[in-house]
DNA sequence: TGTTGACTTAAACACTAGTTTAAGTAGTAG
DNA sequence: CTACTACTTAAACTAGTGTTTAAGTCAACA
């Protein structure tokens, strides 16, 4: 048996972020003590660590609440579980796509910041008596990064040594 | 030249996303028309592109409009901004590991399902005499997933035809 | 010469995801 | 017995991220 404390201590969040998500119906299952206290039972962890994957994959609580409340049905809506989860997955995976994206996009800018620092301005990526960047700038970047090893060489600044 | 509805058919955006934005201090340097209408120009593009790809990536739109800022400040700020962007990078990369985690147990659960479905009902999965999830269930997952070339045998329910 | 459509602002509103506050309960330690 | 700690609730409050509304401006087109 574990107390609200022991929870959010497992789960690393606050006590009153608990109590809201249980307000928001996320945790239809814990009992109470003859106090009124919430008391998680074992089997509840197995509830816990899927609600703490839902939120950290930045599923809303409301459509949290959705599948702990199917859960709560018993096996009528186990092939309902299972293709939630199904569409979760996909919303997963393309949001780690977009995200592998904005990697791609921050390091090319790394790389621009790294040359600018190196040359001690940022003109040297803009087009001949313009203030704007160079359309070919990127094209050179990722020109570079073809035949590179290791992203690390080039777009990593070495650290400044401290005197 | 373009209107702030160009730039919000560009983002993907509202335009009052856009006015929100502005307000917040992440357009510094769009220009108006003589009525009063901002005017992107061709290089401020480039701000955009750094800005979608900041939000895109979860960053607060205060902590934007700091790294904007720092642009507007010229070359004397080249390495703040790299740094930035450094810091930026690393926070993405945990964030991305983090979801790849995430998704790593979704998928157990999708097996959890599937069985469950083929089955008929969860109780396959409880420890004998309980309402519990067996605690070596994952295991025998993961022992599945070991010898296994393609995940989706593994973790994918085949359509249940239509009539 | 309207009137239409895209723009402008400030201010109010909405939604999510909690946190904080105030008032109270219950068990334990000294 | 008192103090302390962890818990309880309802309700108010906050932060972040916009959207909506109301009132107005401006350029172009029939």
């Amino acid at each position: 048996m574990y107390s609200i404390g022991d929870i959010a201590s497992i789960m690393g969040i606050s006590t009153s972020a608990i109590r809201f998500y249980d307000k928001q119906g996320l945790l239809p299952f814990v009992e109470r003590d003859s106090g009124g206290r919430r008391k998680f039972k074992k089997q509840d962890l197995n509830f816990i660590e899927v609600i703490d994957c839902l939120k950290k994959s930045g599923v809303p609580v409301k459509d949290i609440g959705h599948f702990v409340h199917m859960c709560m049905q018993g096996d009528g809506t186990l092939r309902a579980r299972y293709d939630y989860l199904d569409e979760e997955e996909q919303t997963l995976m393309n949001h780690i796509d977009e995200m592998q994206h904005q990697l791609d996009f921050l390091r090319y800018k790394k790389w621009y910041y790294k040359t600018s620092v190196e040359a001690g301005t940022e003109s040297i990526h803009f087009a001949p008596q313009t203030n704007m960047v160079d359309p070919g700038t990127k094209a050179e970047y990722q020109a570079e990064l073809e035949h590179c090893t290791n992203i690390r060489k080039l777009i990593d600044l070495e650290q400044s040594e401290e005197a």
